[in-house]
DNA sequence: GTATTCTTGAGCAATTTGCTCTACTATGGC
DNA sequence: GCCATAGTAGAGCAAATTGCTCAAGAATAC
């Protein structure tokens, strides 16, 4: 159970979008700068969030990507499935099992699929506006000692 | 975030042993036909969980494998970290990563650290005996209603 | 129509996954 | 001591995934 670069560099990409949330377009070369993620990997990513509804994109000089939904509406969880795929057994990823005896069988299934749940409550309970407070935050509380 | 085969047959196949704990040592062929592992990849799995401490090797006739602890001292965690490493980028899998503004790079970083720490506090709620324990509950459930 | 920006898909080296197979080592019992 | 039984170790291997790059194409603003 790994996270890999997809997902992370996913997050900071659409936390850079939050941050500029209804100022309109931001272009992918800005966010792969500011984000220090690999361009031509970073525009793959998009694609795959723009599938996956988190963002919305516009082509032509001033185009660039945004979100599609406020970013309150936006969790970790829609992230990391957008990017990462299914997150337990369970879901789809192992069907093909050759089962053993059929009551562990059952039970250890039903484990994977409590703990997704769990999980993906969890993961649903952080949202990009969170990250976004959370920044605006701890700036204000530096301004505070200056 | 993915838990591939190496996690879910582990737990399988120390399910099994839990539930013959104190029994003296078993065979990984009847773990891996109990199981429905097969049984070169369980015998490249026990090893690795033998070195994670989880588990206790007999070699020789009468030989085979037990859990190293009681079933209420092994978790959920304990199974995946041995088995699939590191869950989350912060734990030393993504040190490679090109920093962007430090700002918005310290603040993901910080995200999953803390997921990791959630996410392992729910890994470590559910032990080996948890799983037998509801095991047993759910045979007593059905000797009510034959 | 041209510069800009996203889109699509190919390609590719490195790593991981999910195995198998062979050889080796330790141990219990005769 | 021999031998059958088990675990141990490591090589090998096809397929999938990761983490990219690159080139060609399509849409749009000016």
């Amino acid at each position: 159970m790994r996270i890999s670069s997809k997902g992370d560099y996913g997050l900071r990409a659409l936390f850079d979008l939050a941050q500029r949330y209804g100022k309109g377009p931001v272009q992918s070369e800005d966010i792969a700068r500011r984000q220090g993620i690999p361009i031509n990997y970073l525009n793959q990513l998009l694609i795959t969030m723009r599938r996956a509804g988190l963002i919305e994109s516009l082509r032509g000089p001033q185009g660039g990507h945004m979100l599609a939904r406020s970013p309150e509406t936006i969790t970790l969880r829609d992230v990391l499935i957008a990017l990462e795929g299914p997150l337990l057994p369970g879901d789809g990823t192992r069907e093909d099992l050759i089962p053993g005896v059929p009551e562990d069988h059952d039970l250890i299934d039903e484990v994977w699929s409590e703990l997704r749940a769990q999980i993906e409550t969890l993961l649903s309970r952080t949202t990009l506006d969170d990250l976004c407070q959370r920044k605006r935050q701890r700036a204000g509380s530096v301004m505070y000692y200056i």
